[in-house]
DNA sequence: CACTATTGTTGCGAAGTGCAACAATAGTAG
DNA sequence: CTACTATTGTTGCACTTCGCAACAATAGTG
């Protein structure tokens, strides 16, 4: 008989199912991802969470989004599904559980077999105040290729998101969701090389980004500096064109 | 209590968790996809299958896949899962037990709601000698453009699925899986337009086919028409280059 | 041996990219 | 106001790739 008593893993959300996000942002230097820390562990993981039997995964998964940073209209992708018997651990899970002073026994499910489905988001850096949730001391920001140690396979899905992050790089408009609604060309360069990794060729750049359509040129923006003013660009939107 | 008796769904297989594969072959002609029907229902899907308890998702699926073609070393790329509640049509899945004649209630759990990863494959259409399984009458070829209407969120599947296919085309070795060993430019041709649904051009295609590397030239065919003979090719492998 | 169909190859213009250079500021120091 | 510097907008040039068209090289056939 099932014991009644107040609502657990196992009465709201789908077992052995789990999201976990890469949350990509640009500090207008580095791409950084959002890393939170298990309470009393030293352990670092993404954040994740779990779908509610009545709820959409995409969902699922945005709100757990929101919840985090704050965020609406987060944009979201799939890139892979995560669903190896090595991702298993027991009692990784019960010493995180335990370690925030909960009795693993109060949270049947949670210590089962996960297949996890891994999405990146993209989002504004600065728009963001990241919330730890109950396990977890904190959510931070950490650069791409500075980052602790993962738990379980999470180092392997950032791996993962970073390749399909950029196939997608020129596929869609990186921009639109990790830079302010005006931006110099340089700033969107930076973000293109923060992703891909590698130096892009300015006048190439320019040319490309110009002659795509996808952006509309606004004022110059004086900055102070003792050389030319750029122009402000955004992004092409409906009845914004020409 | 759980009845004892012949071991169930719910025994064996994670629950509310499936697979569903698109598998795609090419006729000489045109790309297919290998459709099932289910017994005295008219009602077509995707062959698909679900997790076991102790089973990698990846195992899971090229094992299904192996029963079902006949093959092994079999392409499989997974290109999204599907976790919207929309597809949870519980009536269509007990008609389909029924129409088998088994009693729905005997097969807890397969009603429930589920989350799908799809998978695509690509495999070599004159290879294979497609075997239903107990609930479907047929596994059959269809073109991808005459499928026939298909049950849930397939008919989306096979869309996302093409759209995955081509965007990997020319990152992966597209004919390797579905052309015999050796074949012409031409018969590798063919195979491009078929998945990306649209003429190529000839001298260019030969030429970027010729430059990639990936090819051996070996001896001439005869086909015995009256015009001269096409070099047969094989895909580079270790120790095969040059 | 002429004739036809198909394949292998090449020439050419169009388009895109990396690299380098030039032109046009915007502020600063004198 | 002028010289000077740093950054941005733009252009010229070589190189590559691609579509298109044409030519060269067969392999059969009548």
């Amino acid at each position: 008989m099932p014991q009644s008593g107040p609502p657990t893993f196992v009465d709201d959300y789908l077992p052995h199912l789990a999201y976990d996000c890469v949350v990509f942002g640009f500090s207008g230097e580095r791409l950084k991802i959002l890393i939170l820390e298990y309470h009393n562990t030293g352990w670092f993981a993404l954040p994740g969470g779990f779908i509610g039997r009545n709820e959409d995964l995409n969902e699922a998964v945005k709100k757990g989004l929101e919840k985090r940073t704050g965020l609406t209209d987060i944009h979201l992708e799939q890139f892979h599904t995560f669903g190896s018997l090595a991702r298993y651990r027991p009692d990784t899970m019960r010493e995180i559980l335990r370690a925030s002073g909960h009795n693993p026994q109060h949270f049947p499910g949670l210590q089962d077999r996960f297949i996890s489905v891994g999405h990146y988001a993209l989002i504004n850096y600065h728009h963001v105040t990241p919330k730890p949730d109950k396990l977890s001391d904190s959510l931070e920001w950490y650069p791409v290729d500075e980052l602790p140690p993962l738990l379980f396979d999470h180092e392997e899905m950032v791996q993962r998101a970073l390749v399909a992050l950029r196939k997608n790089v020129d596929a869609m408009l990186v921009g639109v969701n990790m830079l302010p609604e005006r931006f110099t060309i340089k700033e969107l360069q930076r973000v293109h090389e923060a992703i891909l990794g590698e130096k892009l060729n300015r006048a190439s750049f320019q040319r490309r980004m110009l002659s795509s359509g996808i952006l509309v040129r606004h004022e110059k923006r004086y900055s102070g500096g003792a050389h030319k003013a750029p122009y402000v660009y955004s992004f092409v939107e409906r009845g914004d064109a020409d």
